[in-house]
RNA sequence: GCGAGAGUGGCGGAAUUGGUAGACGCGCUGGACUUAGGAUCCAGUGGAUCCUUCCGUGGGGGUUCAAAUCCCCCCUCUCGCACCA
């Protein structure tokens, strides 16, 4: 080995990268005699280049690797490609680059990137998921999805981004905006295909408690999104005629004081019911503006409170008063059933309502010390209180009041106890080209027909022009569009909505135990071994999106009998945002620092080292060029504390280390490389904070500076140990900079690679120290420090805390009230003043 | 508005179970080496100070021998949800 000038972290880094390329270092095989590990990060979308965020997350990512390697697990570490999606539609229109070509030439370029970075993928089972390899098993569990009833279609009013030019589905609607372009959503009916995720609803969140190795913010995230309600249902007659209106609301113990009834404009009833009154025209026209609104103005709170008269009246099923049927803005077609009991006594939406349209407000729950008046009130009550005007539950508790009044119900078949939940079906039809078609046939003489599952792929036609306008250029590809129908051989058109590209990414991590496999969509015995995820690392943005998504395609591939777990991720890490100046990194506020330019500067290993260093994962990390400064710095003094003290390193080789002729520098040097051991395991293993981990062996090296500071004069014995001080180092920190340490390694005279090196272990009585320091405290005040032996007695360090000449003058004259003794730590003395 | 999390030197951050607040790094100051230093090494670095003591973890109270850590109130920031009936 070559290696006695100073780090040049290109020739090293690019030696090594070969070195695992050419042993296929990282290549992972089922193994049923070892343990797996399964480590993954979030892949990426294709779009050009690796960015800082990217870095970040492969680094903490590769660490685990790395380490689990080490630690002698059978890990699969996989990498690949998000590659459906808009920008590759956007590139195509602005550049006229194919979307094909736009994605596999990123593709190219950021597997450069990456494998510049040095991490341990096992380059063998990539997969892009626009491969028809690929989307074709997706098409097949479709194909599973429709005929088991949880895949279908409908129409309904829709999330629609003029700017996308596609339909979102709710989760992807982010304050009233557009997750991917900002720009605000609106509504628009379409027939779209819906995947059922409601019906794993109650499953998906019983499970959450089933996570203990996920961010507790992450689950409280997601229950609140599957917004689970418990309440009732009610059925509200129309004056007229035989039908009713449905209600859902959690606030059936108020039922009594509903004095009129509000629907969502959307609501078929809206229309319907004014429908031959003198209210049609103005209920028309309200229906049409609040259909053009977009959503952020429809809900957002201060929004005034608007409504229309719809002309009818239903019936309050427990008061047999009529109730005026309105439309109004604040009124939800997707919560609960659209329409809404208005109790304005108890409810402060209704209250605004029923005053600025002079409804009557009934009150119906009293607090236990006052009385309220509904003429006087200025906002509704909605504290809990006494039932009153409710009949035969006056005097009621209104919490007891809840259930007896659905009892009620029930008894009088007028409703019924439920449950709601917030979260919606989730729409997957785009209106995109880029995206894995939809294996559906319109057949004018059989209607809606699958196509027959041996006839997949449903292959994406590439022969297209993307244009921009007029929406996917596939609805007048007539190829693709033109074809026969599976049942009946007539004519017939195919679908020309793609999926969701959060299909794809809902089972990617399933596809890399086996993406060779043909004979299916995961080949059930790699899969077995495989998953789940053991630990997957990504960022806190798919909080919900994505990783609610692969949750429910979790639980449909079981159902259907393909996986065996039901939970795909064990454990998640969401690490924080790389930001700088306190800001996102943006191209438009010209703050982006390239990842290339980086490793150009610094090579890879500082960049990761910083990325692991600067800040705990979880964290936001803030972008330092004087950071990263330092942690070059740093790689220098490993290389320099190795290569400049070959002499000693060769002097301790060999050394059969018996410990008779080590020095007390010795035996201080060893301790600390002990207790750096066990520090930096700890903290990996149960902890993940890879800062202090870094941080500590930064002690050690402080420590061997220091010991060849004084002389490099040693004996063979201190020798041995400035050597295994070395080793150590070197293996702690070759998870975090890998390059760096196989190269030094080698100096050491050790064969590669280092990932195949078991992990250091400590020696627990190594790690002590014979001596150990004891705070002295006086009423709680640091008044001095013993040094004592290590197995001192509790009462022998009372003792001399007693009468330790720093504490003396603190205590004499005064009575000793107690004595405090934390064994090994500290004691503090307690006079009275 | 509701929910979650956070607030520690000039900066990033440590303090794992209530027990030495500020590990480690950056920056800064001084020194060594040097033609030179933006290299390297060494030392110092929370604030105040009558120089041996006081203050100090967003603010105020409390529990405790002992609080960054536990409890109560308040302030600020970040994130999520946001007319959810």
């Amino acid at each position: 080995m070559t290696a006695q000038g100073k780090y040049n972290p290109a020739a090293v880094e690019s030696r090594w990268q070969k070195f695992w390329e050419d042993n296929k270092t990282f290549k992972s095989v089922e193994d049923q005699d070892r343990e797996k590990y399964y480590v993954l990060e979030m892949f990426p979308y294709p779009s050009g280049r690796i960015h800082m965020g990217h870095v970040r997350n492969y680094s903490i990512t590769d660490l685990v690797a790395r380490y689990k390697m080490m630690r002698g697990f059978n890990v699969l570490h996989p990498m690949g490609w998000d590659a459906f999606g808009m920008p590759a539609e956007n590139a195509a229109i602005q550049r006229g680059v194919h979307p094909a070509t736009f994605t596999y030439e990123n593709i190219d370029y950021m597997k450069k990137q990456l494998k510049a970075m040095g991490f341990s993928y096992d380059w063998e089972r990539e997969l892009a998921t626009c491969d028809p390899e690929y989307y074709r098993w997706e098409q097949w569990l479709f194909l599973k999805m429709y005929e088991g009833g949880l895949a279908y279609q409908k129409k309904s009013f829709v999330n629609w981004c003029d700017e996308c030019q596609t339909v979102l589905a709710n989760e992807q609607v982010i304050a009233g905006r557009c997750w991917r372009c900002d720009r605000e959503v609106v509504p628009r009916e379409i027939n779209g295909w819906f995947f059922k995720i409601t019906e794993f609803a109650e499953d998906l969140l019983d499970y959450l408690e089933k996570l203990p190795g996920w961010p507790e913010r992450v689950l409280t995230m997601q229950k609140n999104w599957i917004g689970k309600s418990y309440g009732a249902r009610i059925e509200f007659p129309l004056a007229e005629g035989d039908g009713s209106i449905p209600v859902f609301t959690t606030r059936q113990d108020t039922v009594f004081g509903a004095t009129f009834m509000v629907l969502a404009p959307e609501h078929p009833l809206t229309i319907e019911l004014s429908r031959g009154t003198s209210q049609e025209k103005e209920v028309d026209g309200f229906v049409e503006r609040m259909l053009k609104t977009d959503r952020i103005k429809r809900s957002s709170e201060d929004y005034e409170k608007e409504g229309v008269f719809v002309g009818a009246y239903c019936k309050n099923p427990f008061t047999g008063h009529e109730m005026p049927v309105f439309a109004a803005n604040f009124a939800l077609m997707e919560y609960g059933t659209g329409a809404v009991m208005a109790v304005p006594a108890h409810d402060q939406r209704d209250f605004e309502f029923a005053k600025k349209y002079g409804l009557p407000i009934i009150v119906v729950i009293s607090p236990e010390s006052s009385n309220l008046s509904a003429d006087e009130m200025t906002e509704a009550y909605v504290e809990d209180g006494v039932l009153v005007n409710s009949g035969a539950f006056n005097g009621m508790n209104n919490r007891a009041a809840m259930d007896a009044i659905i009892d009620d119900l029930e008894k009088k078949h007028l409703g019924n106890r439920t449950v709601n939940y917030r979260l919606r079906d989730w729409g997957i039809s785009r209106q995109r080209y880029w995206g894995a078609p939809i294996p559906i046939v319109y057949c004018d003489r059989c209607g809606v027909v699958p196509v027959p599952p041996e006839q997949l792929p449903v292959l994406l036609p590439l022969d297209v022009t993307v244009t921009g306008e007029g929406g996917s250029p596939l609805v007048s590809h007539e190829p693709f569009v033109k074809t026969t129908c599976p049942s009946c051989a007539g004519p017939a058109r195919r679908e020309t909505d793609t999926m969701d590209t959060f299909v794809e990414s809902s089972w990617y991590y399933a596809r890399y135990s086996c993406p060779d496999y043909d004979g299916g969509m995961v080949d059930g015995k790699r899969v077995d071994y495989w998953l789940p995820v053991d630990q997957y690392i990504g960022g806190i943005e798919h909080a919900i999106l994505h990783l609610l998504y692969s949750r429910f395609y979790s639980r449909v591939m079981e159902r259907f009998g393909l996986v065996k777990y039901r939970e795909p991720f064990t454990r998640l890490l969401t690490q924080g945002m790389v930001i700088k100046d306190g800001a996102k990194m943006s191209k438009s506020k010209g703050n982006v620092i390239d990842p290339d330019d980086m490793i150009k500067k610094y090579g890879a290993d500082t960049t990761r080292l910083f990325m692991l260093f600067a800040s705990p994962p979880e964290k936001e990390l803030e972008w330092s060029d004087q950071g990263i400064d330092g942690s070059f710095r740093f790689l220098n003094r490993l290389w320099r504390i190795i290569v400049d003290n070959m002499d000693v390193i060769k002097k301790g080789k060999g050394f059969p280390g018996d410990g008779s002729a080590i020095t007390q520098r010795g035996v201080d040097l060893r301790r600390k490389t002990h207790q750096t051991v066990k520090k930096v395991t700890e903290d990996i293993e149960e902890r993940f904070h890879f800062n202090t981990a870094i941080a500590a062996v930064m002690e050690l090296l402080n420590e061997m500076y220091a010991f060849v500071g004084q002389g490099k004069d040693v004996g063979p014995a201190d020798a041995a140990v400035f050597r295994d001080a070395g080793m150590k180092a070197v293996l702690l920190l070759s998870p975090a900079v890998p390059h760096i340490a196989e190269e030094l390694w080698g100096v050491l005279g050790q064969k590669p690679s280092i990932v195949t090196v078991p992990w250091p272990v400590w020696d627990e009585e190594l790690a002590k120290s014979d001596e150990i320091t004891i705070v002295v405290q006086v009423n709680g005040k640091v008044r001095g420090r013993l040094s004592v032996g290590a197995d001192a007695s509790d009462e022998e360090i009372r003792e001399r805390a007693i009468s330790d000449e720093k504490v003396t003058g603190y205590i004499t004259g005064k009575e000793i009230k107690n004595v405090i003794v934390v064994p090994k730590k500290l004691v503090n003395i307690v006079v009275i003043q």
